[in-house]
DNA sequence: CCAATCTCAGTTAGACTGAGATCC
DNA sequence: CGGATCTCAGTCGAACTGAGATTG
């Protein structure tokens, strides 16, 4: 495995243009770099990734659910969920057995190797939120998921 | 061409887990993928992509420079601006001559063409920005481009 | 027959790596 | 020679498309 830059895509901060530096969409999409950057370390620290972490959190908050249910909640897509939960199932952190009542879907259900395994990975993920945030205060943090939510929101529904 | 869904990574915004919906990571990834589809959709009306748009913007406010400098600048992979330059060029909106003083360098300028291009392209990404921001207000978006710009100068610098 | 579900193979744009050629 | 610089050919994870098989 080669080894990784820690801050790649660089970039000459005084450099940039006045124009470049305070456009919404080019922040958001720096701001996304930095945010996967740091999940992603803090998670292969365990060998998980954040859509196997998705995944689990989902099953334990909403419970067992069929593949399109899952990906409904999280966003993942269908083709790619299959592969996602054909790992989790050989890590035997979830199962996955066919709907009695309609055969066609499968019904995925926490185990409870996954259940602990998801303490785990919810101590990882909130190391790397504090990582991310770490310039900003309680209060700004907020502010900023608050402000990220209603454009989420906005663009999600219609 | 084959036709895009205007919501893809379709979410049911009422069942994703409240643990998911307020991680600020997954926020920042959703508000890029809004920003990402938004841009590309309005330069797209005119043929160009944001990284066309980056250069030519940067070109117009810190004055020709080497493809090295404009990596920098816009945070273009070095690899990736050879064809972004060779499309510009061929457009005639960019000229790329060997430095004088120093040739193992191009000098990238701005031509009239590239400068007149840029002010519909300007217009175009205002227009972005505004479908992006929507539902906030004046004060609000200020506020998101600030936390924002903390954010990356945090991870930017060190 | 039509629709939903799961699966699989392939595609895309963006960010990256590594190596060669050229020049200082 | 050691270093930049530009170029080119790949790699990689994430999001996506389309099609087949199975079931309702």
């Amino acid at each position: 495995m080669p080894e990784r830059d820690r801050h790649p895509r660089t970039v000459d901060p005084a450099a940039v243009p006045a124009r470049l530096r305070s456009l919404a969409s080019r922040l958001l999409g720096r701001g996304a770099l930095h945010a996967d950057r740091i999940s992603n370390a803090r998670l292969d620290t365990a060998g998980a990734t954040r859509w196997q972490y998705s995944v689990l959190v989902t099953l334990r908050d909403t419970g067992p659910a069929s593949q399109a249910a899952l990906s409904d909640r999280t966003g993942i897509h269908r083709s790619d969920m299959v592969a996602v939960l054909g790992t989790l199932a050989q890590a035997g952190q979830v199962r996955r057995l066919p709907d009695p009542a309609d055969r066609r879907r499968n019904i995925v259900t926490l185990t409870p190797t996954g259940r602990s395994r998801l303490d785990l990975l919810d101590r990882l993920v909130d190391e790397a939120q504090d990582e991310l945030l770490a310039p900003l205060s309680p209060a700004e943090r907020l502010d900023l998921v608050r402000l990220l939510q209603r454009l989420d929101n906005h663009h999600t529904t219609r």
